[in-house]
DNA sequence: GCATCGATGGTG
DNA sequence: ACCATCGATGCA
């Protein structure tokens, strides 16, 4: 689900008016046996939505300031989500907004872009104000380690992170791990 | 470009 | 006492 869901378009209603966004970065967390995944610690408050029905937003408070949206994946009881890290800004709505469209580079910085925040935790995402439409899938996607989760023992380094390959909005760990694969060999040791 | 740090609050 | 982060800062 965290591969099919690149290319699709997150959509968010407001008030004002509808934003649209691209999906090119993503993250699994695959159930109660994925130590990275805040379910590994059981049914708790928080928890409870990736217990319930798939198609449901997950969305929850990191580091005392970001709201972080995944989408519930499994069936219930099964306490799977995807996490959505990285969108790129509908091209349209660019335009409609004169150019200045906030960067959706990272969870934290696509939450607050598109207004999402945890009083949409448990919505239905097949309707308004948030939901999700098919795209167009990638045709590069590349396979990594998930971000922050060192702490997960033998899950941390399993490769449940895709992202587009040429999309610029991918979030910011990955743009430090190219420019320095780029950069080369430090020093010619002769 | 790269490393480091502080902000900030819910969770168990 | 942790954190599925970000922006600012300092240095190269």
């Amino acid at each position: 689900m965290a591969r099919e869901l690149l290319g699709a378009v997150l959509v968010r209603r407001t008030q004002k008016d509808t934003l649209r966004a691209r999906i090119v970065e993503t993250e699994a967390y695959v159930g109660q046996h994925d130590l990275a995944c805040h379910a590994a610690r059981g049914l708790t408050e928080r928890t409870a939505v990736m217990f319930g029905p798939p198609g449901r937003a997950y969305v929850y408070l990191v580091y005392g300031m970001h709201d972080m949206l995944n989408v519930v994946t499994a069936g219930e009881g099964d306490p799977q989500a995807v996490l959505i890290r990285a969108c790129e800004p509908h091209s349209g709505d660019a335009e409609r907004a004169g150019g200045a469209v906030e960067r959706m580079d990272g969870p934290g910085r696509l939450t607050k872009a598109l207004l999402v925040t945890r009083d949409l935790n448990g919505h239905d995402l097949n309707r308004p104000p948030l939901w999700i439409e098919a795209g167009s899938p990638p045709p590069r996607v590349e396979v990594g380690p998930r971000v922050g989760v060192d702490y997960a023992a033998e899950w941390a380094d399993a490769p449940l992170r895709f992202f587009d390959a040429d999309s610029q909005a991918v979030s910011r760990s990955r743009s430090r791990r190219l420019s320095s694969e780029r950069a080369g060999p430090k020093a010619n040791l002769t």
